[in-house]
DNA sequence: CCAGCTAGCTAACGCTCGTAAGTTTCGCTT
DNA sequence: AAGCGAAACTTACGAGCGTTAGCTAGCTGG
């Protein structure tokens, strides 16, 4: 990631952003004022050069954000995915799981803050389209839980309400973590993984 | 709370909007599309009346924002001093925290909604001051984990750690909970309070 | 060494926003 | 019946937004 310096303070060098930038800078604006409360003004103000050079690097200022929450619910799946292919244990694989869940929130805070911020102010072929792979997401943890429960390793009421207590405690992560606090990441991430292992009442 | 007919069919009677009507069509629309992506017009339109009128029942914008949070956080931690007035125990405290909470974040989804998403919109004096409201909340839950951690009642590593983790899962019930569901918000609160006691590993 | 592409720039657009000022309408009280 | 006040209205403003058009400078490849 090009932290893309704000003003070179050598003018020897003609300075060039590239969109990778621009989607940086964004990502940075829209965590920390939401994609509305974010003018393209201030992510032109960011990489030091003026609004209208933007639309060299990008065709709207809402493809930005379509761009940036489809790459990383991309992201969030693979992740998934590549955490549950090791095992057909529902144990191993709910750890596994929210390990890479919680873990992706600590270290992708940003893209955590306005994927659950900002979803859906995108517009209307994209906006179903991404929910339905939180939705994806959030069926699949669900269907581990069905089958912790099927053969006795968990002990909870409803596993939808589990899975959704899982997903989103672990979200929340993106709040409220600091990169070089008390606690590192992966740390974190085995405590909640942990954590969703508790609240389907595995005795571990 | 009154919903304030969008429009009487019958014209007889010369319609008049409250302070609480405009309230009510700022948090629903705040909570749908964020603080940011609602027009004043939006609001009025919702309420039969044209913009400038809302001035009759308002300071500014920014004023509503201010009056739904604080009077949400006001509400909270109300909730939450009534909930662990009745009993010293640890265990008993947090269930009852926990399910007020929770309890709440399902019959008032608007307002949750909105305090997270928009909170961080608020101009500065307030902004400080509501953080701190939760901040408050959040040590509340905190101390009673770790009391509980003392008295040999609950066994988890960081109690910082779950207190977050128990008050963001409770907080997320506002973003799937539909009233008229298969599930009743008392029942949602009582499972969310089981959780958080497994969460400390409280085996009930 | 020049042509062409890239990525800046300035200027300007049309629109919408939040807000202010002043006016009209209508029900309630006296 | 008159008058007052509340709450609606119209009009208008200045600012800021996202975006377009057209121009310019500089690096790169032939």
């Amino acid at each position: 990631m090009p932290p893309t310096d704000t003003r070179s303070a050598a003018p020897e060098a003609r300075q060039t952003v590239t969109s990778e930038a621009v989607l940086d800078a964004a990502l940075t604006l829209f965590a920390e004022r939401g994609y509305h409360g974010t003018a393209l003004s201030q992510i032109a103000e960011r990489l030091g050069i003026r609004t209208p050079s933007l639309y060299n690097h990008m065709r709207s200022k809402q493809e930005l954000l379509e761009t940036l929450v489809a790459a990383t619910l991309r992201d969030v799946l693979a992740d998934f995915h590549g955490a549950v292919a090791d095992s057909e244990d529902p144990v191993v694989q709910l750890r596994a799981a929210t390990r890479v869940y919680a873990l992706r929130h600590a270290t992708h805070r940003r893209e955590a803050l306005v994927v659950n911020r900002d979803t859906t102010s995108l517009p209307e072929p994209a906006l179903t389209e991404m929910r339905e792979r939180r939705r994806e997401h959030e069926r699949a943890i669900r269907s581990i839980i069905t089958r912790g429960i099927e053969c006795g390793a968990f002990a909870v009421g409803n596993a939808g309400l589990a899975s959704f207590a899982i997903l989103e405690m672990s979200v929340s992560i993106a709040r409220w973590f600091r990169e070089g606090g008390p606690r590192s990441a992966e740390q974190v991430a085995d405590e909640y993984a942990e954590f969703a292992l508790r609240i389907c009442r595995y005795r571990g």
